[in-house]
DNA sequence: CTGAAAGCGCTTACAG
DNA sequence: CTGAAAGCGCTTACAG
């Protein structure tokens, strides 16, 4: 039923080379007769000729697609990123295979496995916390590989991060200026690096402004049922703080959340409060219309997740095995 | 570098097909011995053999994977269907590729060219606007191919759908329920049948209520610049109508839209307004709590969607080239 | 200007 | 209980 390059050679008693080389576009490299290059489009149109890219890439070595792995494809962040890397791929002549971890690191683990196993060019990954094990695999085994979002600083790995500390210093810095003085941080996942940095920017604002850092306007949400516990996390910090004046966000999600709880308790936040945030989603635009958001260089990340990445497998085209120096990028956010 | 079959059996000096027996399961039912079986398994693992897919999948004519194609994947609503899709996949021992159409008619032929080269087993596709002629390709060779949340009333497909005469005729009934009676509809695209229906479901609830179908509430959006669009379509009916009393939303994006305008209006729409909406984001929680809310059946829509397919791609294994009577659902979305 | 042959890494009748 | 061989559909030296 389908045609194959045997098919086409047959019709046309020609070798499976010469349509090989036509089709491929090596016909005038390799002297085919005009002649004969033009009987084989013939051909291959009239058959509807697919060429199948599983041989040809088993042959080759090179599957011409790259794996993406993220923690949660409905996440505004990561599913813009994976959008903007699409592109960029696709517009360099790959396509993209793309897996969500769910935070899962046996998921995690197995989503690597099978992208190696479907013989993918590269990986870029979003990792979920203590993921390792096939990470550190494909250190080892020098497999092309970018992470954003998240890193180990203790591996030599590509990687292209947000400045967190920076963008948080920045965002409460701004409060700061605008008259907040009592401002509480909203977290989660501290195990986390870009959460630790996040906290430490929001520290060293109120330190530069000789504000304390005050235990009681720390509020940390565990990932799981974190609806409830950024319920709970905001009724402590009132109960604690009542005149707290300002509220910075680590994750969007846990500003959406803290908005629900506002409006629950009848607080108009957008009266007497400062708000900041790392990532902005629509809705902020009529939540929160004053918050201080910290833009993602949502397109900067992926075209350079791409980019490094491509070099790196194309390096290792040319030089078998030998590993490239790594590349790290912090990326700065775009503040207001 | 990579180990391969041959290179097990080399070093245990077996041949390539009692290793291939072993390694796929089927060393008792060929009767390899255990003691052979044991070496094997040692082996494979000490020289930490991972199989290459592609090459299997050349030989076997089965690649494992489905193809999903979306026009937007940083739509909630189609993340969340991509997610429950790739969980279903996975429970079914499949994996998934996802590309988005970026709702362009060339990008989703590209696309269905690019996942049939790459020789996925089927595809699931919200078809965009007037994408015919890949689809039509696909029909024509009996591809497995389940279409959702579009579809083509002339061409014998799979189809998954949610109601959406009945849902958007449920909400505008709870809203004129609810005393409203100069509901305005804001929707878009309307060469969509989808669309088309919302529309229906609409005027049936008016017209069933004795109200009339008012031309001056009639809110059509394009979709490009649709935010500068709803603030302009929004304009005139408050013009013409400036007791409108209730707006009903034929999608999300629309609606965050609105309230942004709603906002910037200074237009409290959560006191004196009926809403309504089809399908909810987290945002309306807070935007909008007593907005009716036609919840879409994400997870159904999945599991469906992957049922079907699989079911299609297994009947063609079967019965080569058979054709399968094609099944169409109607999923009718949760009401409040 | 064109072709025969080997090989990518698997699986699977067929044979003993 | 195990193996030699063909084949999936390509590409690419090598040869003429």
């Amino acid at each position: 039923m389908k045609t194959s390059l045997k098919d086409i050679a047959e019709t046309l008693k020609l070798s499976k080379t010469t349509v090989s080389w036509v089709l491929s576009g090596k016909g005038d490299e390799k002297g085919i007769s005009l002649a004969t290059q033009e009987k084989v489009f013939q051909c291959a149109k009239q058959l509807n000729y697919q060429p199948n890219l599983l041989a040809r890439s088993l042959n080759t070595g090179i599957s011409g697609t790259i794996g993406l792995i993220i923690p949660d494809i409905t996440d505004s962040f990561y599913s813009k990123v994976a959008r903007s890397i699409e592109m960029e791929a696709e517009a360099q002549g790959y396509s993209l295979m793309i897996c969500s971890s769910e935070s899962e690191i046996e998921r995690e683990n197995r989503m690597i496995r099978l992208f190696k196993a479907k013989q993918v060019d590269g990986i870029i990954v979003a990792p979920t916390k203590v993921s390792k094990i096939e990470i550190q695999n494909l250190v080892k085994e020098g497999y092309p590989l970018v992470l954003f979002d998240r890193y180990f600083p203790e591996m030599q790995t590509n990687y292209i991060i947000i400045d967190n500390e920076g963008s948080s210093y920045e965002l409460v810095k701004r409060m700061i200026d605008n008259g907040a003085s009592k401002i509480a941080i909203i977290t989660t996942n501290p195990h986390l690096r870009t959460m630790n940095m996040r906290r430490e920017g929001y520290a060293r604002a109120l330190i530069e402004a000789n504000l304390p850092v005050d235990p009681d306007l720390y509020g940390e949400v565990t990932f799981v049922d974190y609806e409830e516990n950024v319920f709970k996390a905001l009724d402590q910090i009132f109960g604690k703080v009542p005149d707290v004046d300002g509220f910075f966000f680590t994750t969007h999600i846990l500003a959406l959340e803290a908005f629900r709880y506002f409006y629950e308790k009848g607080i108009n936040i957008n009266n007497g409060y400062e708000l900041a945030c790392i990532h902005g989603v629509s809705a902020f635009r009529v939540l929160a219309p004053n918050m201080n958001i910290a833009r993602m260089p949502i397109e900067e990340i992926g075209k350079n997740a791409v980019r490094i990445l491509l070099g790196d497998i194309k390096y290792r085209l040319e030089n078998s095995n030998g590993k490239k120096e790594v590349e790290t990028l912090v990326l700065p956010c775009s503040l207001p």
